[in-house]
DNA sequence: TAACTATATTAGTATACGCTTATATTAGCA
DNA sequence: TGCTAATATAAGCGTATACTAATATAGTTA
């Protein structure tokens, strides 16, 4: 019941550094500590990053973005994903402040343009899909 | 005389299973067609795959396993993060079905490393942040 | 001016998420 | 046999999410 390890971090306002312990009791009992060494702000931006294009129409959009070249206005993505309009707009608006899409505006269209983040990012998941190779099936 | 945006999207990536944008060249708006050349299967993938370091529990755990090199048995992924045990169950098993971790059974321990994809994308995410250090370490 | 297009924003809402707690299972050891 | 540690699983619940629909705001053209 109570088997809360209650190491006491919640409510910690430590903003830029590793918190959790380093005691690496290893060797014998197994459960010492590990750390990783990312700030907390760090974390939370990358986590942002995750989430924001852990989403199957903001990740469409960015891929629909990112794999034309020289800019992509709004109105060119709507009719590719089949959600509303406000939907993607929210989508593009979210991918944009998540650093993830530039954006330029135009008479009235706005263009958007992959960042180097956006696009080493799916660079990644293209290199590393366990069907990378073309084969059909693949994992599972 | 009509002030197209630069459209000029030729080129339809006839891949295998694109499903949407019908791209039915529609008439003289800005809002043609665009497309990307990722299947429906390979969509799904990546987005599980984001959408599970995409969540701060999950990707803290990622941190701390691939931080630590020759595995990492969940109890001591426990006292470093402030959530109750079944939690990290839930995240390191997500972690593993995402292909983010391998898990091997050791007596009464499972064991987690941090996959090829999970390395990388981790990787990516260090060498793309706004405030990297100039070196952008980041090879990729 | 009005009409039209692209985009942004807001409210409302059904659903998914992420946690805790409790319990079950598995493995080593006295 | 217990007993304990590590892990897994499930129900329950508060909250966040991701849409839609409606509306508002720009910019362009007639």
């Amino acid at each position: 019941m109570d088997a809360q390890p209650t190491d006491g971090r919640s409510g910690e306002a430590a903003t830029d550094s590793v918190e959790s312990a380093s005691t690496t009791a290893t060797e014998e009992g197994c459960c010492g500590g590990v750390a990783h060494a990312l700030s907390d702000r760090d974390l939370e931006f990358d986590v942002e990053t995750l989430a924001t294009v852990g989403n199957r129409t903001r990740y469409e959009t960015l891929r629909l973005v990112a794999a034309a070249d020289g800019g992509v206005c709004g109105c060119e993505v709507e009719p590719a994903l089949d959600v509303s309009q406000g939907a993607i707009s929210q989508a593009l608006s979210r991918l944009h402040d998540a650093d993830l899409l530039t954006r330029r505006k135009e008479g009235r269209w706005r263009y958007y343009d992959a960042t180097p983040r956006a696009e080493r990012l799916l660079s990644v998941l293209d290199g590393t899909r366990p069907n990378a190779d073309g084969g059909s099936g693949g994992r599972s």
